[in-house]
DNA sequence: GTGGTCTAGACCACA
DNA sequence: GTGGTCTAGACCACG
């Protein structure tokens, strides 16, 4: 599984490594039962302290993503996928629910705000094709 | 101006402030030039810390939203109105850009995007409606 | 809030003040809104590490027992009492069955269980007497 | 002597093999002198570490339970009897004494105690004769 | 003052 | 080798 970080990001980087792990499984890429890294690798591949992945393992155990086992590793949970499929599906709900609350307290209209977001979502998709041929 | 703000929201309490009094400006609720409440009044009503008053009201001279004047109070820029305008059309797109980028990360299409999008805006119609009756 | 703990204890510290968090609203000598002593102010008393108290509030920000603000403190959550009667009641069982369970496997009868309970409780009445009269 | 474990339990594996020989012995269905599985068999049946068997079998040979005799395996100790009884009802108290300590805590009486833990000992009950019957 | 995050490094238990 | 816990101390954001 690929995991990456962007150490300048305001969000914090145990969260990253939160997102980025549910992220994968959201997509499939990652699959349920697969092993993530090692605390020590996933540390030393991201420049980063054991401690923070630690919190970052411990903040997906906590949410039922994985299971750590002592001396073997730290593993995709078996709920996991099925977790994958809903909660991927809440989460979405809650940021766009999020975004438009905001946006209507910004005085905006219901289409004005769908304008915005199709002019969002095409800018992501040019940037997503620009990352597909990189 | 009516400032509202949620105590135990994750958001911090000076950024609440700071966007209510945006919004409102946005919104057309309230006007350039228009005297917003002092410092020790708003701290008292809504019964936090006058620092945290004071911090916002700083972000807001900032933002070129808000001009402080030595003993008489803070106002509303004569700005702010065209400020608002800009202001607000940026964190609009800022906003759904954020969103589109952690959907596509959760490996939703922009059409599934678009789906739940319309979902969530016709929620916040209902729930409009219900305050306006209020 | 009074809080001991035992360093020489297997049960980790961080543990154990959950545990004494939760088992104080349990037994009412805790009111929910209440503030509980700062990071600082326990891991001085406590003569153990700021870390060591953080990762006990996070436990009980996860479990829903406290809610943590910055700049603030941490306070006991208003969901905290019900959670409590609740959890309570639940932790109970829980505890019991798996003693039950292991008592069943080493091959004891019900009735000696029972036997042998009682004589537990009978035990430990006399260390609370001890406590209260200390 | 059929021994089973749990991986995802948060109690080491090694601790559930050595909890199982001595329930096995605690209830009669092993008799001293029986030869257990060689560390590598048991290994391979529970799909575990064969260093996990060997700290299991170090830990029971400490407690007397089984002597390990070089080149042939490992045998439930003729003590192994004797020792079971005595550690048996060792293991009871202990067991219900930590339960009770717990259950002081969460602010519950004697008598409440005395009742759930009735409670609990029906439903094993029933889960034993499901059991049975299967 | 408060909590939030991160680093560095230690020691232990488990497989 | 793995994760689990703890210490020490830093810097930041919030109230």
């Amino acid at each position: 599984m690929l995991i990456r970080i962007d150490p300048r990001s305001a969000e914090p980087i145990f969260e990253q490594i939160v997102f980025a792990v549910k992220a994968a499984l959201a997509r499939g890429t990652a699959a349920a039962g697969q092993k993530l890294p090692s605390v020590r690798e996933l540390a030393r591949d991201l420049a980063i302290n054991p401690n923070t992945v630690v919190r970052a393992y411990e903040q997906l155990e906590r949410d039922g993503v994985v299971v750590r086992r002592q001396g073997s590793g730290c593993f995709l949970s078996d709920r996991g996928k099925e977790l994958g499929a809903v909660q991927r599906r809440r989460e979405l709900q809650d940021l766009l629910r999020r975004a438009a609350t905001d946006a209507f307290h910004l005085g905006f209209t219901a289409d004005e705000v769908r304008a915005a977001m199709d002019q969002s979502l095409e800018q992501m998709h040019f940037e997503r094709n620009e990352k597909e041929t990189t």
